[in-house]
DNA sequence: AATGAATGAGCATTCATTCAT
DNA sequence: GATGAATGAATGCTCATTCAT
């Protein structure tokens, strides 16, 4: 098993404070000190898995969104690999939703500032601006808010898919309809459900 | 100072990990010892710190929105009294949301499931049924799962007040009109900007 | 038994690099963490150490010498007590002859550019001008390059005494006479004995 | 560049102890592993530099003196040929100087021990005692501590020129005229003088 | 001969926790 | 109740050394 995977497996279920080097060489089943010959320190190791997942969640959504020109199902494409991902990443999931800058400073701001992370979130402004142009999106709304919120609400939906799905016969893919009604329509209920 | 307070500011400055409990008795202006004669380790300090900030919302927000009966009226209440407490508590904010799960396991699921968090979890849903009642939320949501998604989404308004509102020139109550908006409308265009 | 002292003990058995902190603690009867509740780490007790010891024979050279004008007198004196010194703190030569910029480029810059080791310099300097003014010695002699020979000599004969006196039947400080021969009058023979 | 190269110019730059064996095979041009083939160990490497230099610096002295009868003269050639030495091999020198025993126990002793290391002395000692035959040195005094003298003396001045002539405008070669005279006249004004 | 990836013992340092006063 | 010096297990990281190729 390669580092990066093990660095996965055991930050995602220790945290990044609990999990240690010694916890991820074991489960690479290398020598402590081989980590070290491919990650600087536990901070790279972390934050190269960070921008290793990133980058392909990004390159998944680029290429399949720059498929289609309507904004709504731009969203749908997105939301779906960003789905799917975080389905076959569930280790990974849990590292990621600290993204919004709850956890740790030096790394996170180092996350945060990492071109990798700001094309992300410009990827998904973007977006979000040609979903306003669209008249798909409120226009009193800042993009990246708008991405703020959009995240959000997947993220709760996904977490909550976590508790209660415990033995996953759903999968979460499907949940893709329910969050953009949620994040387009609202909570209230629709015109013809009145 | 006492020393929940003490350690309000300093967990939530540094977080669970690099707060020591030397920084929170320096800060309490006690003795390290003393610190552990009211709290049995730094686990049940921090436990007991989100606790009583817990206990002290939900006071909060039972008392003010026991006194109307209007579901939007409730939830409206229910945020102002929120984003206000988080105005008040920015330190405890940065711990609040990671109690999403987020951080390390054996607290987090401490927290989880403590009477407490189910006691609060249970008023917002309580809240969402009688929305769901009255018509003023979809009634094919599950109430916890529409809580999370009502939680996520002021979190995320409240996370970019924090970045970039750090002079504190605009208060946060003023967001809850347009964090209702967009759980009860949701981000598409409202029908008269059609 | 202090920590300083236990340091010494240390250091001047093993050398810098093969003492370990724990060593040190061991030594000083306290667990490794009491070390550095003194001491910020490793370098920081290596250099208290050493200015501990400076500060102390540079008081006692201070002060001897201040009661004579002689220069003659005063080198006398000075080496009399460092000789003494040193027959006192072996341990500590081992690390003192380093002082002259042998040792790890960090700490050794630290110490000469401490205002203890300066002072000291400074201390002999003077002497040495002194010792000019009175036509004791050669006038187209830099101070602190005379100050440097004048150490390099004593050194040489401590470690000569060292090695070849290691049952110690012989005073060090009876070698003063010696020394201040060979300083100031060579190596060739008088002439009284020509 | 071979091995004893790259560690004469890595251990003159770091020291012993921070110096690593990648840092010496990078600079040889080799793979780690390759310098295990020609040296046991690092202790091994270290002693075989300092012996192949202390070997190319006795050929010399023996060769040089070996033509002239007149102690002076001997010492003269003696000095002229360590000061062109070390002028020529500045990062040895740094390594040399602690031959005196200030470094760490093992390997110093192997040092000290070594057959190359007593014959050096002994040539030194050989001078020495033909000085006292020609009664060019006083006869009270040992002949090997007065090579140790002789030796620090040189290696005050030298260390001295190491710091203040960094530029190197100077030749170290010059100095010896004023060692001498200083071994063996001392720091006294000389008769013309006074 | 040469490689260089892999090893793992070893060390500096931190910090939650204890306990004698 | 309060103290704070002392503890020592735990952890990140280094680097001399090995060995399969």
């Amino acid at each position: 098993m390669d580092i990066l995977s093990a660095a996965e497996h055991v930050f995602g279920r220790k945290g990044y404070y609990k999990a240690t080097m010694q916890d991820i060489a074991r489960q690479a089943q290398y020598a402590t000190g081989t980590v070290y010959l491919y990650f600087k320190d536990k901070e790279t190791l972390y934050f190269s898995l960070v921008e290793e997942k990133m980058r392909d969640l990004l390159a998944l959504i680029k290429e399949r969104t720059a498929a289609v020109r309507d904004a709504q199902e731009k969203l749908k494409i997105y939301l779906e690999e960003k789905l799917d991902f975080f389905e076959k990443n569930q280790d990974f999931f849990r590292i990621f939703i600290l993204e919004n800058g709850a956890a740790q400073a030096s790394i996170d701001s180092r996350i945060a500032t990492s071109a990798l992370a700001k094309e992300y979130l410009a990827c998904i402004s973007e977006i979000m601006r040609l979903a306003q142009k669209q008249k798909l999106v409120r226009a009193d709304m800042d993009p990246s808010q708008g991405a703020g919120i959009f995240r959000s609400i997947s993220n709760a939906v996904i977490m909550d898919w976590l508790k209660k799905n415990m033995q996953q016969t759903l999968s979460l893919r499907q949940m893709s309809r329910f969050i953009l009604d949620i994040f387009l329509g609202g909570a209230r209920p629709s015109d013809e459900t009145k």
